[in-house]
DNA sequence: CTGCTTTAATAGTGATCGTTATGGAAAACG
DNA sequence: CGTTTTCCATAACGATCACTATTAAAGCAG
């Protein structure tokens, strides 16, 4: 049970697969299926891997699916950053939406939103991932909210503009995007409905407090 | 295998239990937890009905799926009718959005959207009942784009109104607050993200052809 | 080569899945 | 009443679920 840096093994016969190859593999299975109606032997298959080798990889099917939602939604520090860059929070948003427009959308992966749909619904026994879910849109949420604080305290948005609206109203057509993907919508519907919904935003204000 | 009425039988002991009612606790047992995830004995404890009498009463699982979906659905008809009655299209899905951001915070009801949630992923053996969900939010797109193609012509909306992005932005929002209000959105958060989503409809035409 | 350690593959575990056969009780009809 | 019809309850069906015990194989150290 040492702190093994993940990286060298010493002794004993080398892993048959590519560890993250199959992880890959995983997520794609898990975001076309769902996490419980994606099987263990639907897994099995997808990832070329026998169960027992996913079991002494991964630990078992919930920390596999875990691990698989955080490779998707990747790190929210980098999606803060990419935020932070962003001239204005609009643009962020903006980008944001589009780019999962996009993402929702693509030729070789599944169509729709691995974290809005794979756990939508579920039983009892897996609330906790279903709250894991949760809880990585509650990150973005609170990513979008600060960005926008930001443009109101740099006086580029209006001071009555209401950063939880405008964070829900994004997130709201970011997960009913899943949907509409998954039922058939190309990728130019996505975004005309992406532009649509950014309508609500207060005109933006030149100049404002440059610092911030 | 006569073409029963539905109505009357002639003779034999009567039901025990009251069918409506046990498909209401079925939609709210599928509603809660989704429609693959939701097991035969979750529903005979739902339900109060053993195995055996729902399948003599519902067929099988995915009949009774398609019919609590139906009636949580309601009839198409009926919402044809509301659309029409309304004054202006705006109206028309406003009211539908606002509707929506009620009934998926109900205090007594599953949090969110069944026709949104329910069945958002499965396996490829649920692929019809995906497709038959799928069937029921196109008839919802094709109503709200009909009553916006009626206020372009008679001149309530400017010509260059793009109803199919109206009506997906519509939608998109209507499916996405059914995953706020599962992460734990109050209603009024609701309401305010349904009347921040209809910022990009155009300014109404006052007058307009008042025939149609 | 002989140990030692770790993974791989086969073949199972008990539990639960959706579904149904069976046997008898209950209600309406004659 | 007896007959017919229908429904209810118990118990089980085969299939699949997530998961694992067992044993063989593969690389490194000596």
């Amino acid at each position: 049970m040492e702190n093994a840096p993940a990286s060298r093994r010493k002794t004993g016969r080398p892993l048959s697969f590519d560890r993250e190859a199959a992880l890959e593999k995983a997520m794609l299975a898990f975001w076309e299926s769902g996490y419980e109606t994606t099987s263990i032997s639907d897994l099995t298959a997808a990832m070329g891997v026998t169960a027992p080798s996913i079991y002494a990889a991964f630990g078992d099917k919930k920390r596999l699916f875990l691990e698989a939602m955080r490779r998707y939604a990747g790190d929210m520090d980098d999606l803060e950053r990419a935020f932070s860059r962003a001239p204005t929070a609009q643009d962020a948003v903006t980008g944001m939406i589009e780019n999962a427009a996009k993402l929702y959308t693509g030729d070789v992966t599944p169509k729709g939103c691995l974290l809005a749909s794979a756990a939508a619904t579920g039983s009892k026994d897996a609330a906790d991932v279903r709250e894991a879910a949760a809880k990585e849109r509650r990150g973005i949420r609170a990513i979008i909210i600060r960005r926008i604080e930001r443009d109101i305290e740099g006086g580029l948005l209006p001071p009555d503009t209401k950063p939880r609206v405008l964070a829900d109203l994004a997130l709201a057509v970011t997960q009913g995007m899943s949907v509409l993907a998954r039922d058939g919508a190309d990728r130019d519907t996505l975004l005309a409905v992406a532009k649509a919904s950014m309508a609500g935003w207060p005109s933006p204000i030149v100049g404002g407090n440059v610092a911030s």
